[in-house]
RNA sequence: GCGCCCGUAGCUCAGUUGGAUAGAGCGCAUGGCUACGAACCAUGAGGUCGGGAGUUCGAAUCUCUCCGGGCGCGCCA
């Protein structure tokens, strides 16, 4: 809808480009926008205003020309030059009923929209390591990637989402030691736990099926597994160095159990937590389109390709027994390493050779959703990225907040290695996919979340949750009372009134104002999609559910006037429909009863 | 110390190429079911947009500065 309009605000416009206005114009200054107010028709343009100095016009005499050089159309009934210079346009009112026609044809693809060039998109989001259970954290992570990723493709983006499974390195190492540690412990064995270890419960199933499979062969003496070992720093203690302690007991378990079994104890460590993950994912309704095994990423080559055309180029030079990027030269505050003086490839070399990879797998944009404590991070990977000639902006990284929950008013503590953390399944399951899923994307990703879990189980209008489903399962209340009472729906002659007398039986305040925001959704959608703000789509699902509610409140849709009641019910049909779709994006469901 | 995010109604927050009288939910006050779902609706009170300066026809929005809160600054990932 509101792409016709600009069209022919554009045209007119352009038509007094050489003349009256100097050219070129920015197709961009060409703004039209939603009044706030309805006393100021249904769309305004600010464009007068803003070209006005450059023409050497008043705002409102330029405005005046510009309206006197629109093409004349059915679609505006009425224009007006208000305020500094603004032109109000009221639209036909036939049109929100040709619109109401448009969401009941295209369905579930009302609001998708189909540029001429679409952008492939790669969107990275979650990434966990694979050391324990997904926390709250992770699940905002997901619904945030998630979302983004609907309201992209609905914008019309290629989009393909991507998990980096982080299955290389030393935190796997550290999991799996801890899981040797705990599988010594139902040996039988007496030692401390590593402070620097992973101490959560969830890893005591992996111990028990390691001792199931192998028995008792992996089994040493406590005592000569803490032989010699650099003191641990003990909590209250003085002295101890919990990562020197930490990787000497790596080292003394690959030195006992042998380098086969120590493989094998770090592969099915990890494989049975991505397995965990996989699942938590897939139960939270998030899907990826590619896993990808940093391991096999780096087996491939890659990592050694990438450094070895860095340092063709210059850009990576030794010092301290260590190789170096020079990050400065892209912006960064220093330079960063890239292999450490022992040999070892960094994080840091492995993600400018994914992010390469992702790049030259021909993806033109590339988001990575991460947590908010990784935001130092973006400026030496986009260093990486310009090192070998792309865009800086072609990375482009969203940050989300931490998440709080609360408990009756009390905050509930989560440290990351505590022993009780509340994951995301424990959260799902007590308050349901479906807050869970609005509650994390209801905020701004830039804001810190505080999660109220009585709040977001409560069956009351302080949860913003049922507030939308209970429109949509209001509609089809509707529905059902109509055919209990044997009144019969026939869609296409709905379809044929709305058209012909849509704008006399769809009139009044509340008919007006939902119509209005039903035909808002694209636009929505659009701007959703490239402010990368699912949360803009929840208030407006919050304000489309709002106009239901009243105009179910003012006026009775089960009238005996049959035109009126078509009208009606073919109205409140696509408020279901868009309802539905919005709901879609954002991954919850559309129930159809609560 | 440096970098990023945040500061808007009593509370939780919307408000991005700068636009008209700054919005919503909750809470508070008052009213609405012999009714297709009252998990709803209607009306009302409530604001120095953290402070100050600047840019301009116009600033919650852009710039500078100060105050307050969070996070990050490793040859960890």
């Amino acid at each position: 809808m509101k792409d016709d309009l600009q069209r022919l605000l554009l045209a007119a416009v352009r038509s007094l480009e050489g003349s009256l206005l100097p050219g070129p114009i920015d197709p961009q200054a060409v703004a039209l926008e939603r009044t706030r107010d309805a006393q100021h028709g249904d769309f305004a343009s600010n464009v007068a205003m803003r070209l006005a100095k450059g023409a050497g016009l008043k705002p409102r005499e330029l405005a005046e020309r510009i309206v006197a050089a629109l093409p004349a159309d059915p679609l505006i009934t009425r224009t007006e030059i208000a305020g500094a210079g603004f032109i109000n346009f009221t639209l036909a009112r036939d049109l929100y009923a040709r619109e109401l026609a448009r969401v009941h044809e295209l369905g579930e693809a009302y609001g998708r929209h189909m540029p001429a060039t679409r952008r492939k998109v790669l969107l990275e989001f979650v990434s966990a390591n694979p050391t324990g259970p997904m926390h709250v954290g992770h699940g905002r992570q997901a619904a945030f990637g998630d979302a983004l990723g609907h309201l992209l493709a609905a914008a019309g983006d290629i989009v393909t989402r991507e998990y980096y499974v982080n299955d290389a390195g030393r935190q796997t190492e550290i999991l799996a030691v801890s899981v040797w540690v705990r599988y010594l412990e139902r040996c039988g064995e007496v030692l401390p736990f590593p402070q620097n270890g992973y101490r959560g419960d969830y890893l005591l199933p992996l111990a028990v099926a390691l001792q199931a499979r192998v028995g008792e062969a992996l089994r040493h003496p406590a005592a000569t597994v803490t032989m010699d070992l650099p003191a641990d720093a003990i909590p209250g203690a003085t002295g101890g160095d919990k990562e020197a302690h930490i990787d000497a007991l790596i080292a003394r378990c690959r030195a006992l159990i042998g380098a086969a079994a120590w493989q094998d104890l770090l592969r099915s460590s990890i494989d049975a937590m991505m397995d965990e993950i996989r699942d938590d994912l897939a139960a939270f309704g998030v899907r990826f389109d590619h896993w990808v095994s940093e391991r096999a990423f780096a087996e491939s080559g890659a990592i050694d390709r990438a450094l070895d055309r860095l340092r063709e180029r210059g850009l990576l030079y030794t010092k301290d027994g260590a190789e170096w990027f020079r990050a400065t030269q892209f912006g960064d505050d220093e330079d960063r390493v890239v292999v450490r003086d022992n040999g070892v490839k960094t994080y840091f070399a492995s993600d400018i050779a994914y992010h390469l990879d992702k790049r030259e797998r021909g993806h033109d944009q590339l988001i990575d959703v991460l947590g908010a404590d990784h935001h130092g991070y973006v400026t030496r990977v986009r260093g990486g990225l310009q090192a070998f000639g792309h865009p800086g902006d072609c990375l482009e990284a969203p940050l989300i907040q931490l998440v709080a929950l609360y408990r009756n008013g009390e905050k509930v503590s989560m440290g990351k290695r505590e022993a009780n953390f509340v994951t995301l399944r424990q959260l799902r399951e007590e308050v349901g996919n479906d807050a869970c899923r609005i509650f994390f994307l209801m905020r701004s990703n830039d804001q810190s979340l505080d999660f109220d879990l009585e709040l977001a189980k409560s069956k009351s209008n302080e949860n913003p949750v049922f507030y939308v489903q209970y429109a949509h399962a209001r509609v089809a209340s509707v529905m059902k009372e109509l055919a209990a009472r044997g009144i019969g729906w026939d869609p296409s002659r709905a379809q044929a009134t709305v058209l012909a007398h849509g704008a006399e039986l769809l009139c009044g305040a509340h008919a007006e104002a939902m119509l209005s925001a039903l035909s808002r959704y694209p636009e929505v959608i659009r701007h959703a999609a490239a402010q990368r703000a699912p949360h803009a789509l929840v208030h407006y699902l919050r304000e489309l559910a709002t106009t239901l509610h009243a105009f179910y409140n003012a006026e009775r849709v089960l009238v005996p006037d049959e035109a009126q009641r078509e009208a009606r019910v073919y109205a409140l049909l696509a408020v279901q429909q868009v309802l539905r779709n919005g709901l879609a994006v954002l991954g919850a469901s559309a129930p159809e009863s609560m």
